[in-house]
DNA sequence: AGGTTTGTGGGTAGAAGTGGGTAGTATTCC
DNA sequence: GGAATACTACCCACTTCTACCCACAAACCT
């Protein structure tokens, strides 16, 4: 219960419900700093999922944004697709945040939701999308040993 | 008796209950350095087995996948491979830890465990499995002895 | 032997997850 | 401008699950 871990870990099972509101697992919401005062921002992942930032993991993420290099028109675009779509969101005293519906057709979810940890961040999947891809990487077994043999655990 | 930062050794042998909990070894938990807080992080093992971290040790794992440069979608897979089957287990006062279900079935396990030290961490495998698995590698014993060879006792 | 530790089973209070109501605010439309 | 409508934050209610507790049997240790 002393949550010295204050890591996201784990994938959990949830439901999405009539108002687009989806549970913040129970461990999850432990392992969040207060600081954060119960709010997270979300926005567009790499992957087709909703990421969510602490608050202060973005601040040091709106930080690099800015110091990027605005001259290239590519390098505009990035940042633009990644704030365009970002909200903040606090959950509620049942432990839920309420989607925008912009983020829940861009990862394609309905009704059945898988929260993954990532250590620092969140993200939140379509329950069937999320299964999908990992019968797809069951055939990129070398490429994840190589990635496996770089860190070295 | 300072068994403080002692190694986790030998085999043990277990049943599941009901509740998917099963006995940590009192010897392991003497051996678990108290400032874990009884505590350690479970995911899926390599070898079709559950593998258990002390926390001190997991936190140096996550150390490594946050370091791990997010731009290429390899790595995130990989990372999130890692990461979606790991939580974190601590035993109560009868010395027990509570499985997921996902990991339970990803070992195969039914209710006979076996609890096997590694030295710096714990692997928990299905009773029959592991002896299969025994079985198999007596055909190998020449690569055994190549391994053998190289640490060189 | 007798006390202590260890392993196993099961009951239960409180937490977690889910659905839905409502009041207050914002938005739209005439 | 003001009424009708949509939206959202907050609250309450119900079900399920889980962490914690107690109990007991077997093993262990002088």
């Amino acid at each position: 219960m002393a949550t010295t871990n204050s890591s996201f870990t784990g994938s959990y099972s949830y439901t999405l419900d009539a108002k687009g509101r989806v549970n913040i697992p129970a461990k999850m919401r432990k392992a969040l700093n207060p600081l954060n005062e119960r709010t997270f921002v979300a926005t567009r992942g790499a992957d087709r999922c909703i990421v969510l930032y602490p608050v202060e993991v973005w601040k040091k993420i709106e930080e690099k944004l800015v110091s990027l290099n605005k001259g290239p028109a590519i390098n505009r675009h990035y940042a633009r697709n990644f704030v365009r779509h970002a909200e903040s969101l606090q959950y509620d005293h049942q432990g839920r945040v309420a989607l925008a519906a912009d983020l829940i057709s861009y990862a394609g979810i309905n009704r059945h939701v898988v929260i993954v940890g990532m250590i620092t961040y969140i993200e939140i999947w379509d329950g069937k999308r999320l299964e999908e891809l990992g019968s797809e990487m069951e055939d990129r077994q070398e490429e994840l040993e190589s990635v496996a043999a770089e860190i070295n655990l």
